[in-house]
DNA sequence: CACTCACTTGCCAAATTGGAAAGTAAGTGC
DNA sequence: GCACTTACTTTCCAATTTGGCAAGTGAGTG
């Protein structure tokens, strides 16, 4: 009897967060640029929410080198997709009321 | 150009506000006392939150006498409906990736 | 060598949340 | 009539979380 709400994960939760992780749960891999440009979030912001993501080890950061400049891609691991993927789930059950069951009709 | 992160609804959003209001949505009124069990939260958490959700215009709250005893019936405001429905829409096209623009593939 | 790029980190200050417990308003039992 | 229970409500408080701003770092450029 637990309420789906339990499966929430918080870390995935937050905006910000969430729309960082479904913004790489699209593709395989993001530049760092890229996911600070579609989230629309400030460098500060994007660098502080990755290291959380990193330490949950929901995401990868690889330092690439784009021509001669310094780039940062982003990836989401596999236990990243799969947090999203189960997050998703839990949100759409709490959606859709799956777990009522009398209510009074008052 | 505006991510849909921008659309989600911060009342909404709280995972135990989200409960609340997901349950309430899927029936035209709950008593207080099942809104706390099915959302599994302490009368205190409830109550405070409800407020909340009151004065954000989303839930109408109706002292009701079931028998002899006092109760509380809740129920979603038009606007709470509308707004819970356009919350979960701005979280299913966040979820589903719907702003990207051009990921690197790095 | 000064300057830019691409982030990263430190330092806050504001806002949110929940538990514990006291408070309130009615109703119930003896 | 008085003590007790029900059904919440409110207060106090302490832990978190988050973002902005600004300084910092390391590598590349003219």
């Amino acid at each position: 009897m637990n309420h789906p709400r339990d499966r929430l994960d918080e870390v995935i939760h937050a905006p910000v967060r969430f729309s960082i992780v479904a913004a790489l749960a699209a593709v395989e891999s993001a530049e760092f640029r890229f996911v600070r440009d579609t989230v629309e979030i400030t460098d500060s912001a994007l660098s502080k929410q990755v290291t959380v993501l990193e330490k949950a080890g929901y995401v990868r950061v690889h330092k690439i080198t784009v021509g001669r400049r310094a780039r940062t891609s982003l990836a989401l691991t596999k236990e990243g997709r799969t947090a999203f993927a189960e997050h998703v789930r839990a949100l759409g059950e709490i959606a859709s009321g799956e777990t009522l069951r009398t209510p009074d009709g008052a």
